[in-house]
DNA sequence: AAGCGACTCAACCGCCACACA
DNA sequence: TTGTGTGGCGGTTGAGTCGCT
């Protein structure tokens, strides 16, 4: 808050010609009232020493109970509030120092918006504090077109960083869920619970057998990965809502429920390309000529569009909002720069409030160019397209035995259940799925990257050997593990170290 | 100097979890 | 088991300030 409690005080107390008044005074004066009505507004330094005096002689907590005894007209929260944030003798006043900084930088990277778990890892500051100079931040770097996380954050994270602050973290924690929540998709997972307990999913229930955030926690990015690819899916608590709010989900996404459709079909590509080797890109690079990548599918924006605009109420509390770090990418070494800006929240919600229109079917944004968030949206588009207009087959995955194996255990059907949430090949979600030129998924960045190999250039994407290495590199990862898919999705979408 | 937009931050609001009767 | 009260949390708002033109 650099220092500005004081400040904002004096400003207040100035303007509003309260030079710290006396106790007394502020009760003669109206500022205090005990029956009347509460007050609102800016506290009075009078006020503040009521509060202060009477937590000294009752100690924190029963703040209702504030009012009552010592005739302040300040509802029990708001008292709360004034002493947490502005009169605790622990607080830490002044402006955040830059170890300061840089941690609120990590833990918001592994908690998301948990501003008062933050607090918790901050002494002296205060969770109010570290949420306003997080948003300022935000919308700072959103403009400057700066990724929120630097990348030594994203590699201290990926690095097996688990052991410090996550650890921490308790893993039976009723709030583990928390650690899936970040900025803002909310991906209700009693329903992609509901869908994968279907039976839809061969892994479903190994998948299903562990929570979310210890689950994620396994292999290599673990829930760090999770809350830099999804940081915000929500916890249980707004899952709650979509429970109630659509009953009858009972693993067959009802296509009344156009959202949540969305999200669970990535959620179930998700899954459903887990049981799958992961479909090269090239072979779908070198036929998308003429066409959009993706099966000329309406762009993210569209997707949204008509669906959960902001024309209209969302259930369960579905709101979007792009990931911090997809709010720009930059190029190696860049960080700090300006690569390519991608657009600002305000521009985005302006795609996603623009009506769906032809133009934006054509000019669709795709996911290499928008980031995970689009790449999530325009995939999920993809898969109801794909419905209508059988899958091209791009990439024959049926030489590749494994990946025979387990598109046969995929009681969805591969081929396309044109009744199934999933009616096309997780193998043509991929190819489809998979950027024309590789900067978001790239495969084989991705595979240099995982195998700590830095000799393949780019140049040499499309030549067929070399591809064929890839492949066979690419066969070594293991896909089947449930977080590698996850690792594959943040992989791909950093290309920025 | 004035106007204006961006920024900052304290405070409020709504929701939720928990404790307790 | 249910209802109520309380505290906590995260999102949002609005007033004041700053800085640029």
């Amino acid at each position: 808050m650099k220092g500005t409690t004081n400040k904002s005080e004096n400003k207040k107390m100035s303007k509003g010609n309260c030079d710290l008044v006396s106790v007394e005074e502020a009760k003669v004066g109206g500022n205090l009232g005990g029956g009347g009505p509460l007050k609102k507004g800016p506290w009075t330094s009078a006020e503040d020493a009521i509060l202060v005096e009477y937590v000294k002689k009752h100690g924190e907590g029963n703040w209702n109970a504030v009012q009552k005894h010592s005739g302040l007209s300040r509802c029990g929260k708001s008292c709360r509030l004034r002493w947490a944030n502005h009169l605790r003798p622990d607080l830490k006043k002044g402006a955040f120092t830059p170890e300061e900084e840089h941690h609120i930088i990590e833990l918001h990277a592994k908690m998301g918006n948990k501003w008062a778990r933050m607090a918790a890892e901050l002494p002296g500051r205060t969770d109010n504090e570290i949420k306003n100079y997080w948003n300022t931040r935000i919308k700072r770097l959103q403009r400057s077109g700066t990724p929120i996380y630097p990348p030594d954050v994203c590699f201290q994270l990926m690095n097996g960083s688990e052991d410090d602050h996550m650890g921490t973290l308790p893993i039976g924690d009723t709030h583990h869920h928390d650690l899936l929540q970040g900025d803002s998709i909310e991906i209700p997972f009693v329903e992609l619970n509901n869908l994968l307990n279907s039976g839809y999913l061969s892994y479903s229930p190994k998948f299903l057998d562990i929570p979310p955030s210890s689950m994620l926690r396994q292999g290599v990015s673990s829930s760090h990965t999770y809350d830099l690819l999804f940081p915000t899916m929500h916890p249980p608590k707004r899952f709650r809502e979509s429970e109630t709010l659509f009953p009858g989900l009972d693993g067959s996404v009802s296509s009344a429920l156009p959202v949540f459709n969305h999200y669970m079909d990535y959620t179930c590509d998700l899954k459903a390309a887990e049981t799958l080797n992961f479909s090269s890109s090239f072979d779908q690079d070198l036929n998308t000529n003429d066409q959009l990548p993706f099966g000329g599918l309406s762009g993210s924006h569209a997707l949204l569009n008509g669906n959960s605009s902001s024309s209209e109420p969302i259930s369960g509390a579905m709101k979007l909002e792009l990931p911090s770090l997809q709010y720009s990418e930059t190029q190696p070494g860049s960080w700090g720069k300006l690569a390519s800006p991608l657009p600002s929240l305000e521009s985005v919600d302006t795609l996603i409030q623009s009506p769906p229109t032809e133009q934006t079917h054509s000019d669709c944004l795709s996911p290499r160019s928008s980031g995970l968030l689009e790449a999530i949206l325009y995939e999920s588009r993809t898969l109801k397209d794909s419905r209508n207009n059988p899958p091209r087959e791009t990439l024959d995955i049926s030489v590749m035995p494994d990946v025979k194996k387990r598109s046969s255990m995929n009681p969805c059907g591969t081929d396309g259940d044109p009744n199934s949430p999933l009616g096309h090949s997780a193998a043509s979600v991929f190819s489809e799925y998979t950027p024309v030129s590789g900067s978001s998924i790239d495969e084989h960045q991705l595979v240099e990257f995982m195998l700590g190999c830095d000799a393949m250039p780019e140049t040499v994407d499309q030549d067929p050997s070399h591809y064929l290495v890839k492949k066979e590199i690419s066969s070594l990862i293991d896909f089947s593990r449930p977080d590698a898919l996850l690792d594959l999705c943040w992989f791909g979408h950093r290309n920025d170290f």
